[in-house]
DNA sequence: CTGAAAGCGCTTACAG
DNA sequence: CTGAAAGCGCTTACAG
């Protein structure tokens, strides 16, 4: 593979001035630079023998030309859905000969400051905001919202209803396993998450659940929703523990939502430690429907979907089209050995 | 916040030439351009009441500064344990002030020439190649390697050990697990795994295992190595279940070490289902020690651990320090209740 | 100690 | 139809 080339050199072996190069090699450029169809043979020619590229920054320097890069913000608290979220979303982004610019965000309003700083160096064609759950955030965005190139939230910041955002209906699967949990005679449905005020999603759940709940004919009982609180210094382990305590012996439930598939997981191994059949005595439901969790339980673990192709999908696309933002992606339940 | 604001404003703002904004903002170029320290204050006051932030792509297309930019070869059939290596690895390059752009690379060389062309397009920093199984690698790494900025492998790619590459011990961990198992009184320890030709790695997943065999003073069985063979038209469930055939039943097995915890998870699964206790009547080794799995199953699964953070810290270095690359990483075996 | 100027590679408005 | 030139924002060799 030869040195690189550049346009001036390419129109020193062609014979001509560099402008007819740039207008050959860019033949949508609005330049009225005119060239031959003889000419143009020959600079193509030259031009694809030395492995001719553009040179990125010069283009971007000029004004013309975009970096193709993404930033995607995403946080270390990423649970493993969204995990399963990022290789979608770079084959979605690589369709659209875009790459993934990486940018953890923290605890720490500095840091997101400065790494947003950061991607507006980096000349980016847009921002997708997978995570955006830090302190301050709504400050932070507002402020650099006008400067970002187009931003696309998966779900809306927290007070900022008016950004681009695909949103992901977390309700609706839990309603769906509800009404399947209660098809398959469970009287006694209970909910089990971590805190609800803070994630909007969890909030969602707890919708689902009691829509569920109203549509199977079922009255709602609060001793039947766990959800654990910040800050109380428990362990994971004992939480579920408790957990387990208050729903399967005091609440009597015999159906448990879990609020991801990493709780599901805990807690089927509590019951099963505690000798409490699943799903003959208690039915259990994951959320995320995480790849490899859910078929390699014992039993496997019913679940609940939101797509990650159909979210990489509508993120990528929603860079460009703000319609691709507008229809909520539905959640949805996937049914395994743990309900039946 | 005022807008984005460049050497040439502030150098009018505060009646200077801009050479001499350009010397005092870049303290440490070897310009002799020399600025008096109240003309040097007042630049200073300026360019940070109006935010400046030097303009990476000119900076780059005068040939001096760096993109801060690191190529990220993955491609999409990423363990989980590569993508538990991802965060950890963005926080060591971020403590550089360095970021990620993810490259994923696919079956066909075409696309990885594109992607690796790509990546010259954007003047990365450096390179570092967690994924490199690709076909034809060797001719597409060798044509790159010289043009692409210094690169770092996680292990060392196909034929080319002359590469700079991090590299994980992969045989010490599964030699460890031999002699704990040993040491735990089983006598018929099996080898669970994918294909082995392909990869170095599951070929020194074998060689750990005769270590430990010969280190224990057990005879090596080759009825209890169970190695799947690509292109048998098999499902995974179809293997599993054979695996645990010829394992557990006719070469009487009483403990299995799996290539990866999803291996190990899908026969713990089977295991189950045929009603084989784990691990009274089988031991069960995982490989990965993949969060959230290991201690989610129940029994807790006992895995294989290369840490994540050592192999992040150690790639990190690498790009600037050979002496970084040079020790193995060593697998370590974490005991947990799958094999007491 | 300070300023004027060249040039990185590119696109495009302008003149011939 | 073709060429010469300006300019994006920056660093640095050079002249005063």
């Amino acid at each position: 593979m030869p040195e690189r080339i550049n346009q001036k050199e390419i129109a020193r072996l062609a014979n001509v001035c560099q402008a007819a190069v740039s207008a050959v090699l860019n033949p949508n450029a609005r330049g009225n630079t005119k060239v031959s169809s003889e000419v143009r043979e020959r600079i193509l020619r030259i031009a694809d023998e030395y492995n001719y590229r553009p040179n990125l920054q010069a283009r971007i320097l000029r004004g013309n030309g975009c970096s193709n890069l993404v930033g995607v913000l995403i946080d270390p608290q990423i649970s493993l859905f969204f995990y399963d979220l990022l290789l979608p979303l770079e084959i979605e982004l690589r369709k659209r000969h875009k790459r993934m610019l990486i940018g953890q965000i923290g605890d720490n309003p500095e840091e997101t400051e400065s790494l947003l700083r950061n991607f507006l160096d980096h000349n980016l064609d847009g921002v997708i905001a997978i995570h955006h759950d830090v302190r301050d955030s709504e400050r932070i965005f507002r402020a650099f919202l006008p400067l970002l190139p187009q931003t696309v939230f998966l779900n809306h910041p927290e007070g900022m209803p008016d950004t681009r955002a695909v949103c992901i209906d977390y309700a609706n699967g839990v309603r769906e396993a509800v009404l399947h949990l209660a098809a398959g005679g469970r009287r006694r449905i209970a909910l089990c998450m971590d805190d609800a005020e803070r994630y909007l999603s969890m909030r969602m759940r707890a919708d689902g659940y009691r829509q569920g709940l109203v549509q199977a004919g079922l009255p709602f009982d609060s001793g039947l929703m766990f959800i654990r609180r910040p800050g109380t210094g428990c362990t994971f382990e004992e939480v579920i523990s408790d957990a387990v305590e208050t729903l399967a012996n005091r609440s009597g439930a015999d159906a448990v939502i879990a609020g991801n598939d990493e709780w599901a997981l805990a807690l089927l191994k509590e019951l099963n430690r505690r000798r409490i059949s699943v799903p003959d005595r208690i039915a259990l439901v994951g959320y995320g429907n995480v790849r490899n969790i859910c078929r390699s339980t014992a039993p496997e673990l019913t679940s609940i979907h939101h797509g990650t192709e159909e979210v990489a999908c509508k993120l990528a696309r929603a860079l460009t089209d703000p319609a691709a933002a507008e229809q909520p992606v539905l959640s949805r339940l996937v049914i395994r050995e743990s309900t039946v």
